[in-house]
DNA sequence: CGTGTAAGGAATTCTGACACG
DNA sequence: CGTGTAAGGAATTCTGACACG
C-alpha cells in the first residue's frame, strides 16, 4: 500500500527547494502555475507544497521554454499527450471498469 | 536511473511538514538528531532537510517512544537491525548512487 | 532524559503591482 | 507573454538557554 510511486505523488517540496532542484526562479514556477500547467497543494497557512512529479513536469516546461515553446502550446501538448500516452488510456478503461463495478454494488453510496 | 527509491532518499522535506507528517514537535525532532537516530541534510541556509525515510524512521522512533523506550536504547535497536536485515547491504549500496547523483547536481552546495 | 517554551534574529513565502516589451 | 523586482506582512526555522524532573 505504501509503495515507491506513492513517494513521487505526495506534495511535500516548498517553493525553495524546488526552485533548486529545477533550476527555475520563485517567479516562473508561480507563473506556470497561473498558466495551469503545474498544480501545488497549500499548507495550512498557504504556503505551495510540491511533488517530485511537479518538479518533473518543471523540469520539461523548463526545457519547452528554452526551445521557445510558449506555456499555451506546452499547456496544449500535455493534453493531447495525456490522450496518446497508452498508460493513460488503460487507466481511463480502468476507471470505466471501476465505474461499473461501482455501479452495480450492492452498497449504493446513499 | 532517475528510480523510484531515489525519491524515497531524497532530503527535500523541511522540518515543519515532516512535523505534520509524523505529529512529532520541531523541538521532539532536532532532539533526536542531537541523539543520533536521524541525520537531515541542511539547505544553504542551514535549513534541515529530510527523506521520505527519515519520515518514516521518525514515525519508528515515535512508536517506540510511546513504548517507553529510550533514545539509546533505539540508537542500539537501529545499530542491530542494520547489520540483521539482508536489504541494508543494497541500501548502502544505493546510498552510494545517490551520493554520486547528489555530486553531479548543478547546484553544489557551496 | 525528553520536551516545552520564550527570545531574538535571519531567511522564507505570499500577494498585488509596476516595469519592460 | 514571461519574468524581474521592490514592498510589507506573516509565518518558518535556527540556536542557546532555562525549566521540570
Amino acid at each position: 500500500m505504501e509503495n515507491e510511486a506513492s513517494y513521487k505523488n505526495r506534495k511535500v517540496i516548498s517553493i525553495g527547494t524546488v526552485s533548486e532542484l529545477t533550476g527555475l526562479s520563485e517567479r516562473q514556477i508561480r507563473y506556470y502555475e497561473e498558466r495551469k500547467l503545474i498544480f501545488p497543494e497549500r499548507s495550512d497557512r498557504g504556503n505551495r507544497k510540491y511533488s517530485f512529479m511537479d518538479v518533473e513536469r518543471l523540469i520539461e516546461i523548463a526545457n519547452k521554454r528554452e526551445e521557445g515553446v510558449r506555456t499555451d502550446e506546452i499547456l496544449q501538448e500535455l493534453k493531447k499527450k495525456k490522450k496518446e500516452d497508452p498508460v493513460t488510456r488503460n487507466k481511463m478503461i480502468q476507471g470505466q471498469i471501476n465505474a461499473r463495478f461501482n455501479r452495480s454494488s450492492p452498497y449504493p453510496k446513499k
